[in-house]
DNA sequence: GACTCGCTGTACCGATCGGTACAGTCTCCG
DNA sequence: CGGAGACTGTACCGATCGGTACAGCGAGTC
């Protein structure tokens, strides 16, 4: 039989978009096993524990590009304004403009969220500490910082949710701009 | 056999409760007969078209719920904050403060979107104009009142995504809050 | 070249999927 | 009181579900 060696780093971005398409329950072994290539023999070679652990890499490996793309920059910068331009820069180039949906959303609105729930609670809070953080060096109350921050993070969800409701991802493009204003406004 | 004649009005809310916690291809028949306490002879008496009919008679029954009680109330109305007021609680009261999620926002990320993507559409869109509307009447211009009824919109769903993320529904009451002082500032 | 072992496809498992068929039971109307 | 017809549960359908078993292959190692 043929033997095309998988990568598992390159598994689990294939991985995540059947996720993000079908969301947890929708995304099949067919399904999955179609977008990577790849039967069921290898699929369960590498994750032994099948759909649950395959979704909970993935899930871990977006967290893991968030927290070196997005919040270790917001924890970091001593420029509050670029931090924040960079973050929204960032989330438009993952999302794609608005294009591709968030995971982390779809399997919290999902009943898979139970399986998830402290990875889904924890990627959100980090990001919310360390927006919030970085609020509160651009000179903000701990109250309004963590107001701001929710504000944002829960916008960008919406307005993933929204542009792919109405097929219109421009809804997306200025959701980001309206939020970076209001950010750091006053 | 037993004849505990079932009203298809009554049945409709126990299908969305269904819909909205497992998805539409989370939604089992099994599960959808055990909610309902309804046999699959019966379901399928009320729906032919089984699934895909249940699912799209709920989302015309939430519809019209916002049609009566939201979109009506805004396009009436002649004084545009009461009604911003009295959109905002009806939305609190249906949301039950974020501890409910929406079934069309959990329809439009999901894979069912392009089975019912007209629906899904139409209801953004009549809810987006409507609101757009009352804000013109407020004296803001149509792009800006376009923009901020869109940011309201999102800012909903984003409230509930983050608030069942979270765990949190307290999320929802802070996001409301925000967004009805921002769609009549200044 | 034989052995090992990681990786592969495929045949197969019981359970469950959405959907159909149908006989039984009730209510209503004559 | 006797249909008629709406409504009901249940047995059953083929297809597909997530998952397992396993034999075959390929690249190293000696």
């Amino acid at each position: 039989m043929a033997k095309t060696v998988s990568e598992r780093a390159d598994l689990l971005p294939l991985l995540g978009e059947v996720f993000r398409s079908h969301g947890y329950e929708g995304a099949t072994l067919a399904l999955i096993s179609k977008a990577t290539g790849l039967g069921k023999g290898s699929l369960y070679h590498f994750f032994p524990d099948g759909k649950a652990q395959m979704a909970a890499e993935v899930l871990a490996e977006i967290d893991h590009w968030f927290e070196v793309n997005i919040f270790a920059v917001l924890r970091k910068s001593d420029d509050p304004a670029l931090a924040i331009a960079e973050m929204i820069a960032g989330v438009d180039r993952y999302f794609r403009s608005g294009h591709r949906v968030c995971l982390v959303g779809v399997i919290a609105l999902g009943a898979s969220r139970d399986i998830f729930s402290s990875q889904v609670q924890d990627y959100f809070s980090r990001w919310n500490d360390a927006l919030a953080q970085t609020l509160r060096r651009a000179g903000f109350s701990a109250g309004v910082a963590r107001r701001r921050s929710a504000d944002a993070l829960l916008t960008i969800q919406g307005a993933l949710v929204l542009a792919r409701a109405l097929d219109d991802a421009k809804v997306f493009g200025q959701a980001m701009a309206d939020m970076k204003a209001r950010l750091l406004a006053k």
